[in-house]
DNA sequence: GCCGTTTTCGGCCCGACTGTTTTCAGTCG
C-alpha cells in the first residue's frame, strides 16, 4: 500500500468549517426567533461563505488573524471576531447570550419540516417544548393542538417529519463522514509499523448514510500501543468506550462511534471483507463457501483446517471462483450470483465524469461568478460545466427570465474566450434548472429553452401531490422535446423530506423511450436518484448524468459521491452520458432532441 | 451585521403556497 507523508495534524479542538458554519447558522436562527431584522440573513450568508471555503478557516485565522477572516465575502468585522472566538474557544459571547435566553435545541427543531423560527418560539413559550423529545411528547399527548394555526394537517405533517427524523437518528450523511474517515485512516497509515489502514463498513460500501466508522489497521501486536495512542489523541475523539488488545472503540464529536481494529497482515483480505459487509453479502458468501465444503470467516477461507486464502480480498474471491466484487455492490442484491457467472458490470470508475452538469452561480443562488466556477472546475479536472441557474418561478433563488438568460449567455461567451486565451481546458455551457410547475408545465417558454445548450428541469414545490398527479406531472416534462435532463428526480432531502411519490415504472419507461437523462445529484443531503432507483431505471433502459449541484467551488468534490451512487446502481461508464468528452456529449443531446420531436 | 458604479447611511430577496383563515402568518426555497 502506498505510504504518504502524514497530513498536517489539526490543532486540538480546532472546529472544522462545517462546525463553524453550524454555529453561525444557529445564531441566525436564534436572532430570527427573537425577531431581530437583517442579522439572521447576514449570519446565514457568512455561514455559507464559511462552508464554501476549501481551506480550514481556523488555519486561515492563525495565518492572517481577524483581518484575513474579514476579507471573506459576507464577513465583516463583527463576524470575523465571532469566527476567531469560535476557532479559539468553540463559541462566542453573543451566541452564549442567545442560548441563555432560549435554552432550546433550535437546530434540531428547525430541521423538522414545517417548523420555522416563529413556531419554535411559540412551542417553547406556550408548551415548554425545548427538544425533539418534548415535541414528540406534545404530538402524542395532543397539547400541540392548543397552538394557534395548528390544525389537523399541520400536526400530521410534524408527526411525519419526526418519524422520518427518528429513522435517520444516529446516522450521518456519507458526505459528512467520508472525508473525515479517510483522514483518520491516512493518519494511522503514516504510523511506524502499520502496513495498511483502510476504512471498512458502510462507509467503504458508500451507503448514503452511515451509523459508525470502521477502520482496519494491518500490523503486528507490537504496534497496538502506538495505534491506540494515536487514536486517543485525535481531537475528534470525545470518549473512549474501550481499549482492548485488538480493538479500540471511541465516540467522535461528530456524534457517532468509531471502531479501530488491529488485523494480522496475513489475514488482511479476509478481515477487510468481513468488516466491509454487508451482513447480507457476508451471509451469501458463507453460504456459497459452505456449498463448496469450505468455511469463510474474518480469519480466512478454510478447507477443513487448511487456510486457502486470506491475504488480499481478491485472493478470497478468486478462491471462491467469483469475480472480484467491488465494495459498493456488496449489499446482498444478487452480486454474488452475478459474480459466479462472470456477469458483474464494469462499474463506472471514480473520476470518469468529465463534465459537471449542474452548476449554480451568483446569477441565482450560487456564491461565485461564472468565471470563478469555471476556473474551480478546471482545477478539479472537469473538462466542461453546464451553468444551471434557477429560473424565474423560484424568485427566492433569484430565478432568471429569458432576458436575464440572454445577458448570461453573453457573459458565458466572454468567459469561454478568456479561458481559451489562457489555455484553461474547461468549456462553459449554458443551461438552466428550469422549474417544474404543479401541472408539469415549465416556467420558461420554448423559445427561451431553445437558447440553451442543455436544459434540465426539476421539482422544487408541490411535493405531496397524489402519485397519479405526480406521475402525470413528470411524464409531461420527460416528454418535452426541449428538456434534456431531470435533476434530482425524487426531490428528497435525506432525513428531512421524503421524496415525491410517482409511478417509477411509467416514468422510467418514458425516459428510456424519449432519451431524457435522469440526473444523479451528488449533494450529500440529496443523493438523488437513490442507488436502488438508479438500478431500476437502468434496467428499464434509462441513461444518466451525474452532477454536483455545485453552489460553491468546494462542491465539485461531491462528484465522487455521485459516482458512488452510480456504482451502487450497477452503472457502467456507458450508462452515464457526461463521461463523454464535451462534443460527444452535446451530439448526444442533439440526437435525443431530434428523436423526441419526431413522434 | 454587511455593503458600496445609490459608498459611511440606508438599504437589505421576495413570490408562492399552505393551512387555517375569512384577510394572513409562517414557511419554503
Amino acid at each position: 500500500m502506498a505510504r504518504r507523508t502524514p497530513p498536517p495534524h489539526p490543532q486540538p479542538h480546532d472546529p472544522d468549517n462545517d462546525a463553524l458554519a453550524a454555529a453561525l447558522e444557529e445564531a441566525a436562527l436564534r436572532y430570527a426567533m427573537e425577531g431581530v431584522p437583517f442579522k439572521p440573513r447576514a449570519y446565514q450568508r457568512a455561514a455559507e461563505a464559511v462552508r464554501a471555503q476549501t481551506e480550514p478557516i481556523c488555519a486561515r485565522w492563525r495565518k492572517g488573524g481577524v483581518a484575513a477572516l474579514a476579507a471573506m465575502e459576507g464577513v465583516g468585522d463583527a463576524l470575523a471576531r465571532h469566527l476567531a472566538d469560535l476557532c479559539a474557544r468553540g463559541t462566542f459571547p453573543e451566541l452564549e447570550a442567545l442560548r441563555r435566553r432560549y435554552p432550546i435545541a433550535v437546530r434540531a427543531l428547525a430541521q423538522v419540516e414545517g417548523l420555522g423560527p416563529a413556531r419554535i418560539r411559540e412551542l417553547y413559550e406556550r408548551l415548554g417544548v425545548a427538544t425533539l423529545e418534548d415535541l414528540e411528547r406534545a404530538v402524542r399527548d395532543g397539547s400541540l393542538a392548543a397552538l394557534p394555526r395548528m390544525g389537523e394537517k399541520t400536526r400530521r405533517r410534524i408527526a411525519q417529519a419526526l418519524a422520518l427524523r427518528r429513522r435517520a437518528a444516529g446516522r450521518l450523511l456519507l458526505g459528512e463522514v467520508l472525508p473525515r474517515a479517510e483522514a483518520f485512516a491516512a493518519r494511522l497509515r503514516a504510523l511506524k509499523g502499520v502496513a495498511a489502514a483502510e476504512v471498512a463498513g458502510s462507509v467503504r460500501r458508500r451507503r448514503e448514510t452511515v451509523g459508525d466508522i470502521d477502520i482496519l489497521v494491518a500490523g503486528g501486536a507490537s504496534c497496538a500501543a502506538r495505534v491506540w495512542e494515536c487514536v486517543a489523541a485525535f481531537p475528534e475523539v470525545v470518549h473512549i468506550h474501550l481499549r482492548g488488545a485488538v480493538r479500540m472503540s471511541v465516540r467522535l464529536s461528530l456524534g457517532i462511534d468509531m471502531d479501530v481494529r488491529l488485523i494480522d497482515p496475513t489475514r488482511w483480505g479476509a478481515a477487510l471483507m468481513y468488516f466491509t459487509g454487508s451482513k447480507a453479502h457476508n451471509i451469501a458468501l458463507r453460504t456459497l463457501a459452505e456449498a463448496r465444503d469450505m468455511k469463510l470467516s474474518e480469519y480466512g477461507l478454510f478447507e477443513g483446517t487448511r487456510l486457502i486464502a486470506a491475504r488480499e480480498e481478491a485472493d478470497v474471491y478468486r478462491a471462491l471462483k467469483l469475480q472480484y466484487i467491488p465494495p459498493e455492490l456488496r449489499e446482498g442484491r444478487g452480486e454474488v450470483e452475478a459474480a459466479a457467472q462472470g456477469a458483474l458490470p464494469a462499474l463506472i470508475p471514480y473520476g470518469a465524469v468529465r463534465g459537471d452538469l449542474q452548476v449554480h452561480t451568483r446569477w441565482s443562488d450560487g456564491t461565485k461568478s461564472v468565471e470563478e466556477m469555471a476556473r474551480a472546475a478546471a482545477a478539479e479536472g472537469l473538462e466542461y460545466i453546464l451553468i444551471t441557474d434557477h429560473t424565474r418561478a423560484l424568485a427566492m433563488a433569484g430565478g432568471l427570465d429569458e432576458k436575464a438568460l440572454r445577458r448570461q449567455r453573453a457573459e458565458i461567451d466572454r468567459v469561454n474566450e478568456t479561458l481559451k486565451k489562457e489555455g484553461v481546458p474547461c468549456t462553459v455551457l449554458q443551461g438552466a434548472e428550469v422549474n417544474i410547475m404543479k401541472d408539469g408545465s415549465l416556467d420558461l417558454s420554448d423559445e427561451a429553452l431553445a437558447l440553451l445548450d442543455v436544459a434540465g428541469a426539476a421539482v422544487h414545490t408541490h411535493f405531496s401531490l397524489s402519485e397519479e398527479a405526480q406521475t402525470a406531472r413528470l411524464l409531461r416534462v420527460v416528454r418535452h422535446p426541449l428538456v434534456d435532463i431531470i435533476f434530482h428526480p425524487t426531490a428528497r432531502l435525506i432525513g428531512t423530506r421524503a421524496g415525491i411519490r410517482f409511478d417509477a415504472d411509467a416514468v422510467f419507461a418514458a425516459c428510456a423511450q424519449s432519451g431524457t437523462y435522469l440526473g444523479i445529484d451528488s449533494q450529500p443531503r440529496r443523493m438523488d436518484l437513490p442507488d436502488t432507483l438508479v438500478r431500476k431505471a437502468a434496467a428499464a433502459g434509462v441513461r444518466f448524468v451525474i452532477d454536483t449541484d455545485a453552489h460553491a467551488p468546494a462542491h465539485f468534490a461531491y462528484r465522487a459521491l455521485g459516482e458512488a451512487i452510480a456504482r451502487r446502481g450497477w452503472l457502467t461508464a456507458r450508462d452515464v452520458a457526461n463521461t463523454l468528452p464535451c462534443a460527444a456529449f452535446l451530439a448526444g443531446i442533439k440526437r435525443n432532441r431530434r428523436k423526441k420531436s419526431t413522434p
